[in-house]
DNA sequence: GCCCAGGTGGGTA
DNA sequence: TACCCACATGGG
């Protein structure tokens, strides 16, 4: 595959391109930092609309809090969040979550500000249930932090366009990529992931539509895909 | 019926 | 470190 490592223009050209195609996303679709994190949890392997059904189980039934979370049993727990799949494995995580907000806030969200962004990272990485993906999201999208997600899509997509991330393709090379060439800022990082997501669900899926990709002129594998049927 | 979706943790070599 | 697998429902 014909490969480079991108340069700022390229990572910046390519949200540009996906912001004039696609539009504001208007993410994180949430209401509390509390629901945000709720939903980075209830979101993992699994859709958003799987997951926001779970949510609206939560609400309507009166536990969509860190307190409320505390008390509920585990089986009850996971009946209610039942509709976003791994119900039991993600009670587990949900309680771990609250634990460690208890813990290191007191259920007030608004005193993690006074945490570092790399020492607050470091804790979210150690409760369980949440990795880096998860960890990532918290930090930008319920509490405003310059983190860059990397999601499966940010992944294929990079892959696809031929933008190497270098030799070794783990989570933390693929985030540099995006640190490396833009500005820390929250906003920017927020709309770009979105974009990311909406671009991977339309057309950069398990089968790519590559054909009507708004991004094909500037994706070098496949550049390569149209020399080799020339 | 089959594939895939805004991952993570634990076990094994 | 690098795989492999369990975890599970819902939509196309």
């Amino acid at each position: 595959m014909l490969e480079r490592p991108p340069g700022k223009n390229d990572i910046k050209n390519l949200f540009d391109r996906l912001l004039a195609y696609y539009g504001h996303q208007h993410w994180w679709p949430a209401k509390t930092r509390f629901e945000v994190m709720t939903g980075a949890v209830l979101t993992q392997a699994t859709s958003w609309e799987s997951a926001s059904k779970a949510i609206a189980n939560l609400k309507a039934s009166g536990n969509l809090s860190p307190q409320a979370l505390e008390k509920i049993k585990e089986d009850e727990l996971a009946i209610l969040i039942r509709p976003s799949g791994y119900y039991n494995a993600k009670a587990l995580k949900l309680k771990a979550l609250v634990k460690w907000l208890k813990g290191s806030c007191g259920y007030d969200i608004g005193r993690l500000e006074d945490y570092d962004t790399s020492g607050l990272r470091r804790e979210l990485l150690a409760v369980h249930g949440i990795g880096p993906e998860t960890a990532d999201s918290i930090l930008l999208y319920a509490l405003g932090r310059p983190v860059f997600v990397i999601d499966a899509y940010t992944r294929r997509i990079i892959d696809r366009l031929g933008f190497s991330p270098g030799r070794n393709r783990n989570y933390d090379s693929y985030q540099r990529l995006f640190a490396a060439n833009l500005a820390p800022d929250p906003a920017l990082f927020n709309e770009y992931h979105a974009l990311l997501v909406m671009h991977g669900k339309t057309f950069c899926r398990a089968k790519p539509q590559c054909e009507s990709c708004c991004v094909a002129d500037i994706c070098y594998s496949y550049k390569e895909h149209e020399i080799e049927n020339e």
